[in-house]
DNA sequence: GAGACTATATCCGCAGCCGATGCATCCGTT
DNA sequence: AACGGATGCATCGGCTGCGGATATAGTCTC
């Protein structure tokens, strides 16, 4: 085997900022303002993510090397030239998945205590 | 029901670590000490709140008056008289439940992205 | 009686959230 | 074509609060 594979766990537990973003770019590229709807949608709302916290967010996220910014745009010609598109890297994509087991592990431990209900 | 009702979701999203501490003392009061090894414990001891935390967080939730302190000792004999224990107010039970099932709904997201498997 | 563990408390550096602000562009309406 | 509002990205600075270091002291074991 190659290289020592950085862990993810070493990167938990996100803040939940963090957490959001990744989750919003999961299921393919997203750009930034894009992403500020997604999360406020699956938030229903409750949620509103600021320029000030996703643009900060994101630079440390690129820095970080847990996601990439990608060239390819979806439509050329529907495209607004202005937007900066972004997706997971492949230790993002690991980061996410453990961040998300932590937060499902955590949700089983509140329903053992009856703080949420059978399952939907 | 004197009392002008709070609305729990007024106080969500709740910091991990606020999240963590209210989360150890939903099935009965504990002491500050009690809180740190119980959160080590549930979760797996990955997180370990240190005295800066703990204790600044506990302060933080007495204000609010998500928890308070009470007198009664589980077993006077044996008990350290240093130890002060806390339990969730009326409002602060509220509020974790909501905070829980917040996170229950993020996790069934995730769940959508296919972060997390089945059920366990 | 040394050392580890229990128990609470404060201090303070630092990360990062997040609203405010700025600026440019796109698009629908009139 | 002028206007306004939404789209889109970016920076700045205040402030919250996390969390390690530190202090104090009682308890328990060897």
């Amino acid at each position: 085997m190659a290289t020592t594979q950085l862990d993810p766990e070493d990167f938990l537990p996100l803040t939940p900022a963090v957490f959001h973003v990744l989750l919003a770019i999961t299921d393919g590229e997203r750009h930034g303002y894009a992403i500020m709807q997604e999360i406020a949608e699956h938030t229903g709302g409750r949620m509103k993510m600021g320029p000030g916290t996703l643009y900060g967010t994101i630079k440390r996220l690129l820095e970080a090397q847990l996601i990439e910014e990608s060239d390819e745009r979806p439509d050329p010609k529907l495209d607004d030239e202005r937007r900066r598109y972004y997706r997971l890297t492949g230790i993002g994509q690991r980061v996410v998945k453990a961040e998300a087991q932590r937060h499902a592990a955590m949700v089983e431990v509140a329903r053992g205590k009856r703080l949420v209900g059978k399952h939907a």
